[in-house]
RNA sequence: GUGGGUAUAGCUCAGUUGGUUAGAGCGCAGGAUUGUGGCUCCUGAGGCCGAGGGUUCAAAUCCCUUUACCCACCCCA
C-alpha cells in the first residue's frame, strides 16, 4: 500500500467480486420470495431530516443519542444518513399517501444504512439491510405470515441454526401500567444497576430488561413479566401468533426479556438469532408498530416489518450458495485477422448470457488455453491462419480433448446450438 | 467511548540473540513444447517490512508516537 494511497473510511466496508455475485444471488431469493408474498419495491432516500429519526426510533436511544451521521448541511439543515429503513418507509407512506390508495401496502426495501459504531465482525458503519413493512392489517396473521416468510427465506438459502425469540411488549393500553410496575421495581434496586440503566428507568425502562451487564442481569430477575400484564387483547394476540407458528410449524422460544432498542414497536417483537456469529448475532428483527404512522403524522394505522442484516445473513449463507456459472466456450485467435473475423460472432453471443471469451492481445495459443482451461469452459475454438484460409474453426471439447471442425461462415448459429444443448 | 491483538509481495504467512542483496507457498507472466490446457521442471516480474520519529557502526527486528485492520465490551441488523 502506497504511503498517500487513498482508501474507504472507517467502517465503510465494500462489495467486491466473486462475493458481490453471491449478495445478488441472495438478493434475488429475497426479492422473488418477497413479491411472491405481494410485498413491491420502494427505493428511497438515504439522507433524511434529523428529526424524522428522532421522532420515530425515540430520542433516549443509543441509536439516535450517539450513533448517528448527522451533520449541517450548507443551508445549515440538520440532516442524517439513514441508520435504519422503516422511519423512511413510513415517511414515504404518509408523504405520498399511500394509505389511501389501498388498503393493504405491502413494501420491501434493500440498500445501505449507515450508524457510527466501532466497526467489528457482522457490524460496520455502512451495512446493508434487507427489509419490509406491511401497512393496514391489524390481524395477528399479518405477523405469523411475515415470520414463516422469513423462516422460509432462511430455508431458501440453506441457513440452519437460526432460531426465533418472540416477545410481546403491549399497547398503549397496557404498557403503561407496566412501566410503572417495572419502575418501581427498578427503583428498589438502582445501586445494583450499571448507570446506563439507572439513567434509563425514567425515560425507557424496559430497556433495562435487555441490558447485558452481568450486575444488571441479576438484578432484573424477578422484575415483573411483560406478558403477565398485556391487556385481554394483546393476550389475545400473541396468542394467537402462537397458535399460527405452531400450526406451520415454525419452532421459537417466548423470550420475555426481548427488547427492542427503537421505541416505536408495540405488541409483537421477534428476533432471529444465529449461534455461529459471534457477538453481532442477530441477523432479522422486527415487530408490530401501531402507532407510528399517525406518530409522524399520518393516519392511524397498523404496520409490521423487519430488517435482516445482509452481512450477518452473507456470513451464514454465503459458502452454501452454488458456485459461480462459467462461460460457455473460449475463441482462441491466432492473429489479428482471426480475431478481426471472431469479434463480431463474440459480441452477437453475449448478448444474453456470457457465452464465450475473446482475448483482444494476441496471445499464444498455449495460453489462451490455459486462460480457457482456468475458466471452465466447455469448448475451445480455435482459428488461426490456416483455419482462416480452409474458412473452419477448430472445436476442441476441453474435458475429452476431441477436436472437430466447424464451418467459419457458420460458427454463430453452430455455438449457440450447442450451448442451448448443455 | 473502553479493552486486547495484529500490520512484511496481489493473497496466506516465515524471518533466530539487531548483522551483507528480505524469503516461502499460492497467484501472475514467460519458457521447456516454432499452433494445443490441467501434471512436472526452469525463469521472471512484483516490497519505502503500515506511517513518522528515536537508539545503534548497523533496525523488518529494540524504544516512542501515530494510523489502519481484527476481536471483545457496548450497541444492534
Amino acid at each position: 500500500m502506497k504511503k498517500n494511497q487513498i482508501k474507504t473510511v472507517k467502517g465503510f466496508n465494500e462489495v467486491l467480486p466473486p462475493e458481490s455475485f453471491r449478495w445478488r444471488m441472495v438478493e434475488d431469493k429475497f426479492r422473488d420470495l418477497l413479491e411472491g408474498y405481494g410485498f413491491a419495491e420502494l427505493r428511497l432516500a438515504m439522507l433524511e431530516s434529523t428529526e424524522l429519526f428522532a421522532r420515530s426510533i425515540g430520542d433516549e436511544t443509543d441509536i439516535v443519542e450517539k450513533e448517528m451521521y448527522t451533520f449541517l448541511d450548507r443551508s445549515e439543515r440538520s440532516l442524517t444518513l439513514r441508520p435504519e429503513g422503516t422511519a423512511s418507509v413510513v415517511r414515504a407512506f404518509n408523504q405520498y399517501s399511500f394509505g389511501k390508495t389501498s388498503e393493504i401496502n405491502k413494501l420491501y426495501y434493500v440498500g445501505p444504512m449507515f450508524r457510527y459504531e466501532r466497526p467489528q465482525k457482522g457490524r460496520y458503519r455502512q451495512f446493508h439491510q434487507l427489509g419490509a413493512e406491511v401497512f393496514g392489517e391489524a390481524s395477528f396473521y399479518q405477523d405469523a405470515e411475515t415470520l414463516v416468510m422469513l423462516a422460509q427465506l432462511f430455508h431458501t438459502l440453506s441457513v440452519e441454526g437460526v432460531i426465533l425469540h418472540l416477545n410481546s411488549l403491549g399497547c398503549e393500553a397496557c404498557r403503561p401500567a407496566f412501566r410503572d410496575q417495572l419502575k418501581s421495581f427498578l427503583l428498589d434496586r438502582q445501586t445494583s444497576l450499571c448507570s446506563d440503566c439507572q439513567r434509563r428507568i425514567q425515560e425507557n425502562p424496559l430497556r433495562a430488561l435487555d441490558c447485558k451487564n452481568p450486575a444488571c442481569r441479576e438484578a432484573v430477575v424477578g422484575a415483573p413479566q411483560i406478558n403477565e400484564s398485556l391487556c385481554d387483547d394483546c393476550r389475545d394476540h400473541f396468542s394467537g401468533l402462537c397458535g399460527l407458528l405452531d400450526d406451520a410449524g415454525l419452532d421459537y422460544q417466548v423470550n420475555s426479556q426481548l427488547v427492542r432498542g427503537l421505541d416505536y414497536y408495540t405488541r409483537t417483537t421477534f428476533e432471529f438469532l444465529a449461534g455461529d456469529l459471534g457477538a453481532q448475532n442477530a441477523v432479522a428483527a422486527g415487530g408490530r408498530y401501531d402507532r407510528l404512522v399517525e406518530e409522524l403524522g399520518g393516519k392511524p394505522t397498523p404496520a409490521f416489518g423487519f430488517a435482516i442484516g445482509f452481512e450477518r445473513l452473507m456470513m451464514l449463507a454465503g459458502d452454501k450458495l452454488a458456485p459461480l456459472s462459467s462461460p460457455f466456450a473460449a475463441l482462441v485467435p491466432l492473429g489479428e485477422a482471426a480475431l478481426r473475423r471472431l469479434f463480431p460472432i463474440h459480441v452477437n453471443l453475449n448478448r444474453d448470457a456470457q457465452v464465450t471469451t475473446l482475448s483482444f492481445q494476441q496471445k499464444s495459443l498455449k495460453s489462451q488455453l490455459k486462460k480457457a482451461d482456468k475458466d471452465g469452459v466447455m469448448y475451445a475454438l480455435i482459428v488461426g491462419p490456416d483455419e482462416l484460409s480452409q474458412e473452419i474453426a477448430i472445436c476442441r471439447n476441453m474435458r475429452t480433448k476431441e477436436q472437430t471442425q466447424l464451418p467459419l461462415r457458420n460458427l454463430e448459429e453452430a455455438l449457440q446450438e450447442l450451448y442451448h444443448e448443455c
